[in-house]
Order: C-alpha cells, then structure tokens, then sequence
DNA sequence: TACCAATGCGTAGCCTATACACAATTTAAC
DNA sequence: GTTAAATTGTGTATAGGCTACGCATTGGTA
C-alpha cells in the first residue's frame, strides 16, 4: 500500500523541484498530520443544532470542539469523515460534503496539523444512542459563540456552504423523518438561513418545484388543525443544473 | 516551531482517541504529505486559458499538469500557493481561492500525497516573462481532454467553481487589463460560462451594478467603431452580500 | 462615397417573486 | 355543544427583473 520508498523519481534543480518530482530526500515534507473535522447537523425543536464534543485538551479547558480524527495513511480523505461519523453517531448512509481546508500553522496547539472540514447532515431522531454518550451533545448553532481550536471559524464556514447549497439543491431532506409537514419543512429553512418566510409562497414554491409526495396522511398529537405528511420524492428532481430558487 | 514531541497529551481508548488527543505514538499519522495544486487562469485571445508545465514523471510521459509543491511544514496552505504563483509567474498580487482538496489514497504514483486546489485569475498580459520558460504553457481550457494525476478532476472542479463565483461575485476583472472594453467583458463571461449572451442586455446589467467606470477613452486598432474603455471600480461593489445574477 | 461591422440606446412582453385576503379544519375551553 | 384560537389550504394582484428584439450611430475600409 503506502511505501515512503516509492519516492525515488527524476529530478530538477531546487527552484524546479515539484512534487511531481519528489526524491526520497523530501520526507521532511512528511512532518505535516492531516485530519478532518465534521460539522454534524440536526434540526430539533425548531432549532438547528450541531454535535460537539468536550475538549479534553489542556489548552481549551471545558471548551466544546467538533468531531474529527487524524486521517490514516490508507484512507481516503472522505472515508476517513465517513468513519468518524460512523464511530460517533453510528449512522452510515448520511449527506456528507467537503468545505474547505483549514491549515494555518499554528491552528493546532500540538503540531502541524491541516484539517480538511466537512458537514453532514443527518436525521436527528434517527440518532438518538448518542445522547448516551456524555461526552457528546447537541447544541443550537445560534448560541455557539466560541469552540476550541478554530472550529467556530470551521463551523460559521460550513454554515454558509449550507446556506447556499439549500438554496439550489433539496438536501434538507436529509435533516428531517422520512414523513414530515410543510411547516415543518419551512420552519428548517427559517433556522437554516436565519430568515422568515412567508407561508404561503413557500407552499407554492414546493408545490411547483414538484419534490414533495403527499403521503395522504395527516400529522399527530398537534394542537390544531393537522398538515398533511410529506415525503421527499428524488426522482422528481431531475438531476440537471436548473436552480431553484428558495423564496426570501 | 514545529516539534513532533509537543505531541505528548492524554490518552483515551483507540476508539475515543481523537485529532484533540494526539500522542507521541501517532508520528504513524505523520506520513502523507500535502501539497497544493494552481489552476491558473487566464484569457487571451477570447479564450479562456490555464497555465500547464510539462510533466517530467516516467507514469505521465509527455503530459501537461498543473502547478503545484509540496506544502512546507512552517507555511501556511494559502502561503504555499502563493509561493508557486510567486515562482511561476512572478505575481505577486493576484487573485486566489481554494477550492477543494483531492485526498484519494491513490492519487499520486510517489506515494501518499494529499492536494489542495486553488485558482488564481491573472492578467495574462501583464504575464509576458513565463512564456521565456519553455516547460509552461497557456492551454485553452476548452481543448484540454487529459491531465496528468487527477489534474483534469482539479481542473474541471476549479473552473466550476469559477463560473458559480462570477454569477455573484466581480472577480473577472483579474483576467483583464485595468481598462477594457464592454464587448472584451462579455466575451470573458461568454468563455467562462460557455454561453452565448446578448450583448445590450449585458449592458444595461453591468450598467445598472454600477461596477464601471467610464475613461473617457476609446479602444485602439480595432478595425471597426471603437468602443469605450472602462476600468472596474471596486468602491461601488458594496460588498455585503447581495447577489448579482449575470444574464443567461 | 458607399458599405460594413460593431457600438450605443430604448421598448415591449413574459416570467417570477412578493405581498396579502379569506375560507376550511381541528383542538381546547367553557 | 357552542365558541374561540390556531393553523392549514388556496387564490389573486402587483411590482420588478430578465429576455427578446428594433434601430440609429459611429468609425474603418474598399
């Protein structure tokens, strides 16, 4: 697999030297750890959340930080997010997305490392074992005003691809139950974006957008009048590069 | 600076131990290395260029890639790209944005070699001197079918991420002298997009984003009515973040 | 001087986003 | 049971922006 002799190849002057020419001579370059970092999304109660772990590091004393881990030498970076997802929240078919790599030199107390971040999103009712854990907790992204490290840099970034990224794909989806009603939908929007809707556009935004399947079943133990159930139907989304607008 | 041994810090189980838990024992982590990858754009002649240098390595024989090294263990990523545009071109202030970074276990043949991709626009005028070094070599973006490494991946990456980021933001003008005709504009937005637009609908949007600014002066040696020369004026880009959809 | 090619400017129509009104349905309270 | 409260479900009117064009103007060229 990874063999660090394999590194004997041409030549060129110091100037010239790529690293499309590595020499073994470079495995002073090899001094450098790279990890990733997940920005784990829920929606819960009307609020978006994100999964946090206490730091046990000295230098961030009782401060929360995001689930990450050093990358094997034999996984890929993705899989490497994928794993430590796995052996956190023990979910294995999630939405996972790379952001953006972080890799000041000195981001981390402990040496050099480069953190590749991603976001996912997942079902947070689906997920419930992992309150089990102490350690973890979800928290409401709107009061997260520091984390150790640089991960409220890495989560304020990874909010804003979410932003974005609703606004022209429909991955929300992967944040809510199978079944759900339209104000639920939009109250996800609302917390993700940061912004109130009207009702009744939105509605018909959906509605034309054709993604929704009305499941002909009504909501339960609401007190008022219950919406009815929906589900997300991918194969209406033609996979294509149309936008879709959300309403502001 | 950096010091492996700093990495002495408490333990967990191997499942709970994570990037925040480094021990001195995890140098086994310490053997991929990462670089950065350059798309450098350019546009001359209506095209829409990449600056490419011949690959040296035996596996890619007489393929072009794109410029890259290897990240130095006390630099910063960003700090590395600029120093391979610096080397490269002899540009200092250009336009940089990283895009993504390509992790496959496989992806380089000397070894585990971890990439991050950033673009850069530059004025390729200004930009005479490379051309003296007969490895670089401006392609039309639009004529390159194969890359060494995954570069072809790196490159169609960058380049979508550059027609999303024009649809908002005005980051075109690095690819053009300071002043320009409006017909030079469209033509730049027409070679990155890969569309046809009309030409008094472009004008009266550019016009009403009131990003130009009129020089009094008139193209030269165009062997037709000369149009007027406008520079981009940055102080009218309010920079919040409303968006500024260009026509389709 | 006539012709050509591109610039510069204006208008009409369509499509979509937004703002807003009202009836229907279910629960909860009295 | 009757009523009030809350929320769902549906529709319409308006404004603004994008799109598709028409046409005169300007400078170069033969």
């Amino acid at each position: 697999m990874y063999n660090p002799d394999n590194l004997h190849l041409a030549m060129g002057t110091a100037l010239q030297r790529t690293i499309h020419q590595l020499r073994s001579e470079d495995r002073e370059f090899f001094q450098i750890a790279i990890s990733v970092d997940c920005v784990i999304f829920g929606f819960d109660k009307n609020e978006l959340k994100v999964l946090l772990i206490k730091s046990d590091l000295e230098e961030f004393n009782n401060q929360w930080s995001l689930l990450g881990d050093l990358v094997r030498p034999d996984e890929n970076l993705e899989t490497a997010s994928y794993r430590v997802l796995k052996d956190r929240t023990g979910l294995d078919d999630v939405y996972l997305e790379q952001v953006y790599t972080f890799g000041e030199v000195n981001r981390h107390p402990a040496g050099r490392v480069i953190s590749t971040a991603y976001y996912s999103l997942i079902n947070i009712k689906e997920h419930q074992p992992v309150l089990t854990d102490n350690e973890l907790h979800w928290h409401p992204v709107n009061e997260i005003n520091t984390l150790a490290f640089d991960h409220k840099t890495i989560l304020d970034t990874c909010l804003e691809r979410l932003q974005s990224k609703i606004e022209e794909y429909p991955i929300v989806f992967n944040l809510l139950p199978e079944k759900f009603s339209l104000r639920e939908l939009q109250t996800l929007y609302e917390a993700i974006l940061g912004i109130k809707m009207d009702r009744r556009n939105f509605r018909k935004k959906f509605f034309l957008m054709d993604w929704l399947e009305d499941m002909n079943e009504l909501e339960q133990d609401v007190p008022h009048r219950p919406g009815k159930l929906y589900r997300f139907n991918a194969s209406r989304f033609s996979s294509g590069k149309e936008k879709t607008p959300m309403p502001v």
